[in-house]
RNA sequence: GGGCCCGUGGUCUAGUUGGCUAUGACAUCGCCUUUACACGGCGAGGAUCCUGAGUUCGAGUCUCAGCGGGCCCA
């Protein structure tokens, strides 16, 4: 077989992609022989660009899945479409000029399904582009009845068991959208705002949001606040609105902070709902969903946020209530979408119940990499204040199938049977308890979250045919969304089945812009992996996900790392090529594989050695998620020990008369490459194709993961290879230094020592070799004597400084006669201690002593250059 | 203010349970077209492992404090 010159990537990449049977990839239900390995994919969002964050993650995955596959496991490794949420109802506005209230809610949702088609459609050829081993068998899609109907279903479940509850309760709400959002969905910004100090008749108390003051119903001091003594119990007048409210003492109030007086609003932040709850403190609504002033604010009515603190600074400045101002720095919580400041206020939602110890001790069944990972979830999960509110005022997203009895208001919440359904279309199939047939739709949504919370019992099989298999094994996802949807999905596999969602969730780090910035529109820094494909090569840009940083951590993209992936990929494919080229008349199945390799010449052997250690090391590697580890050493081992090593030194028998000698390294050559292209193909798929279409029958994603063959594991064999590799290197380094050809021959090279098998020294030095038994008559000089600490330390503890520091300031000859006598006594204090020649590694000089030619010393063993 | 993570040659990065001369990539410099590869080979230079203290025979690695950066949250 011929193998081109050039690589050319994409030939080959667009190539394997066109001819791939994906169903290889398929998981079978059916299966009950093999383990399985089921991944619970985290659905990405489509809008339509499968960004280089995203790429990281399903690079990660697809090398786990590829290597399972591989080892034996039934693996699923779905795709699934987060698709319900704001961003799209965004988009479809601008895109057809409407906004959403302007046509009937199923139009609206049509044409955001649409937008999602296109989306998802775009994302799909990227992932394939990048050669992931996606399950398409088992896709799925979260604004498909098939999908949302389990979603619904979860709902009533957890409605029916208690765990969702609708109810009057403060919630985070965001004015622009006009709808309630969850803590996980409030970011935080800091800014500049004015801290007023106002009287209230007798106190004087700080605050930044005077436009709350209607909605006041309580002031707080410290109890221990002293300057505050006797007021507790009272009233004092809200300025401008002229009501009383009560004085109340309560320890949170930190009494250096403004005036240490606290006015509590329902709601100002959420320090407000813990004291409103704490002290039972009326309710008072001065802002309405639309972000307006309401009646109780008098005057203000009707007004904004802005309108309203700007109207009543000035009113409490002109009638001497405002008596200072500062400026103070605060953290602001906003809606994550659009960036409008939140509002929390007290709406009927619908809630699913938060039982932190549940889900802690979950998190702790779970294995999480890296470990420490999980603590943010534990804190995430400690600081949740109240209930998960579920419920969204939107239209593209999941409907809440319930209705209300317009006769006598009860909750008909949907049977299973009827489900999907969207209440707002359709009646429900019963009659209400007292009789009624007529009833209202809940218009409220689903938060997306709600569908994406199931991704790990959907995957599993959770209402279907197939019997459960929770928990899948793994969830890779990045650590910027631990407090969502790991929290949630925890939450919700508790909840619905009792059973954790996964044995192990494989955390991702964030992917920087090359300026080490987070890659972000805003500041220009996205690269896309399309971009990069182009470019260079899928396989290359997979590489970078495996080498560019330990997992786990944050990695910066680098085009510098792409470009030397590019270049292993040429320097494999030119290593592929000389073997091809070398096992054109090979059948593999001429020699057997353990016997036979005991006659192979010690080079073969030392690299099969190495080869079998290899594998050990990247299997290892691969189970500890280690892709970085696992993948330079691959290139190392393919780089130095095979190219530039062991097929130099082969050379002379693949282009010589010895047919023996040609046959072992063809051997040796056929075996790496075979195993090589299996170690390569989790990581490079295209290129490992490529590779094995050479040499094997069939994809080599269908072939099995090697197995290191401990019996050809040798460390005497690699000492001796070793030994070959450095003296030929010397030789190499000799001639460069010398400013001689590389293939320049020598006259004689005299090796002095033990050597068997110099055949292949001789022939990649261009020289004849002669082993001489014995000492050379060169002058044999030690001149440096260098302890060995993991031996002296632990066996002399104390004494080891003292023991290397007379090791070192001894004349080396003395120390070396002794070394060779046997042992080295010396003496510390009045105490002699007798010490191992192990315990130092004496370094030697060798004079030529007059004679004409070179000398180089390699391991202490003598080489004599004759030119 | 709290929690978590990080701080290693010019740049980025590896470093498992503490133990030979601190890993690799890119960049820099010198030499070499040797029948797989110049996207290559051979070699060279370049690091107070953030600072300080502690534990230890021994610390890049463990402990504490400090400085600096990032993320998440209040």
């Amino acid at each position: 077989m011929t193998v081109p010159k050039e690589y050319i990537p994409h030939d080959i990449e667009s190539k394997w992609q066109g001819t791939w049977d994906m169903s290889m990839y398929h998981f079978n239900w059916e299966d009950n022989n093999r383990p399985q390995y089921i991944i619970d994919t985290p659905p990405p969002y489509p809008t339509g660009n499968f960004h280089i964050g995203n790429s990281l993650n399903w690079c990660y995955i697809d090398f786990v899945a590829r290597y399972k596959r591989m080892c034996g496991f039934n693996v699923m490794f779905p795709q699934g479409w987060d698709c319900h949420g704001l961003p799209t109802e965004v988009k479809v506005e601008e895109t057809h000029g409407i906004t959403k209230n302007q046509v009937p809610r199923i139009e609206f949702r049509k044409m955001c399904e649409e937008l999602t088609g296109k989306n998802i459609e775009k994302m799909r050829s990227t992932m394939k582009a990048l050669g992931f081993s996606t399950d398409w068998s088992n896709e799925f899609i979260t604004m498909d009845p098939g999908y949302y109907v389990k979603t619904q279903k979860s709902f009533a479940r957890m409605f029916g068991i208690g765990r969702v509850y609708q109810d009057e309760h403060p919630v985070n709400w965001c004015p622009r959208c006009e709808t309630a959002i969850a803590f996980a969905e409030v970011e935080y910004d800091s800014r500049e705002t004015q801290l007023n100090f106002l009287h209230f008749d007798k106190l004087e108390i700080a605050t930044t949001r005077p436009e709350l003051l209607a909605a006041c119903v309580a002031v707080a001091i410290n109890p221990d606040d002293e300057r505050y003594n006797g007021y507790t119990g009272g009233t004092v007048k809200v300025p401008l609105f002229g009501y009383e409210v009560p004085v109340i003492s309560d320890n949170e109030v930190d009494p250096s902070f403004g005036t240490g007086v606290v006015m509590i609003c329902t709601f100002g932040d959420k320090q407000d709902v813990r004291w409103w709850i704490e002290h039972s403190l009326p309710l008072r609504k001065a802002i309405d969903k639309t972000g307006l002033m309401t009646g109780i604010a008098g005057k203000y009515e009707g007004m904004t946020i802005a309108e309203c603190k700007k109207a009543i600074t000035e009113d409490l400045k002109s009638e001497g209530y405002l008596y200072d101002q500062k400026p103070l720095e605060q953290n602001v919580g906003m809606c994550w979408r659009c960036k409008t400041p939140i509002e929390i206020l007290s709406e009927r939602q619908w809630f699913a119940k938060i039982d932190r110890d549940e889900i802690q001790n979950a998190a702790d069944e779970i294995e999480w990499l890296p470990e420490y990972m999980k603590i943010r979830l534990k804190n995430w999960t400690e600081t949740m204040e109240w209930d998960w509110c579920i419920s969204r005022q939107r239209i593209f997203a999941t409907p809440i199938p319930v209705w209300y009895c317009k006769d006598c208001g009860k909750v008909m919440v949907a049977k299973e049977e009827w489900l999907p359904l969207d209440p707002t279309q359709v009646d429900p199939g019963d009659a209400c308890e007292c009789g009624s047939t007529e009833f209202k739709a809940e218009e409220d949504v689903l938060d997306t979250w709600m569908d994406s919370s199931i991704t790990a019992l959907h995957v599993s099989g959770w209402l279907t045919n197939h019997e459960l298999r929770l928990p899948a094994q793994l969830r890779p996802q990045g650590h910027d969304i631990i407090r969502t949807w790991a929290f949630y999905t925890i939450l919700r596999s508790m909840a619905l089945t009792g059973k954790r969602p996964w044995d192990s969730i494989l955390i991702n780090g964030m992917v920087l812009g090359e300026d080490g910035q987070k890659m972000s529109k805003s500041l220009g820094n996205i690269i896309a992996p399309e971009t990069v494909i182009e470019q260079y090569s899928a396989d290359a840009f997979r590489q970078w996900a495996a080498v560019g940083g330990s997992t786990g951590s944050d990695i910066m993209f680098r085009w510098k790392d792409v470009v030397s992936s590019s270049r292993f990929l040429h320097k494999m494919w030119s290593i592929y090529r000389f073997s091809m080229s070398h096992l054109e008349d090979y059948e593999p199945e001429q020699l057997p594989v353990d016997e036979s390799t005991l006659t192979l010449p010690v080079i073969d052997r030392w690299l099969l050695s190495k080869l079998n250690k290899l594998v050990r090391s990247t299997t290892g590697s691969m189970d500890a998620y280690q892709f970085d580890e696992a993948f330079k050493s691959i290139r190392g081992f393919a780089w130095e020990t095979l190219a530039d090593n062991y097929i130099e030194l082969i050379k002379s028998r693949l282009y010589g008369d010895d047919k023996s000698g040609r046959r072992a390294a063809q051997y040796t050559l056929h075996t790496t490459i075979d195993t090589l292209s299996r170690l390569l193909a989790p990581f490079t798929p295209f290129f490992a194709e490529e590779m094995y279409s050479g040499i094997g029958k069939g994809s080599i994603h269908v072939q099995s993961w090697p197995g290191a063959s401990e019996s050809l594991i040798d460390d005497d064999i690699e000492r001796a290879g070793e030994l070959i590799k450095d003296i030929t290197a010397a030789v190499r380094r000799y001639k460069s230094e010398n400013g001689m050809a590389l293939n320049a021959p020598l006259k004689k090279i005299e090796i002095y020592g033990t050597l068997d098998d110099v055949a292949d020294i001789g022939g990649a030095t261009n020289s004849h070799i002669e082993v001489i038994a014995g000492e050379p008559d060169f002058e044999h000089v030690p001149v440096s004597v260098k302890p060995n600490m993991g031996i002296i330390g632990p066996k002399f503890r104390k004494q080891a400084g003292a023991i290397v520091k007379i090791l070192t300031e001894e004349d080396p000859q003395k120390i070396a006669r002794q070394a060779a006598g046997g042992s080295i006594a010396v003496k510390v204090g009045d105490e002699n201690i007798t010490l191992d020649p192990e315990s130092v590694t004496i370094e030697k000089e060798v004079v030529s002593a007059g004679r004409a030619v070179d000398v180089l010393d390699v391991s202490g063993m003598v080489i004599v250059i004759v030119r």
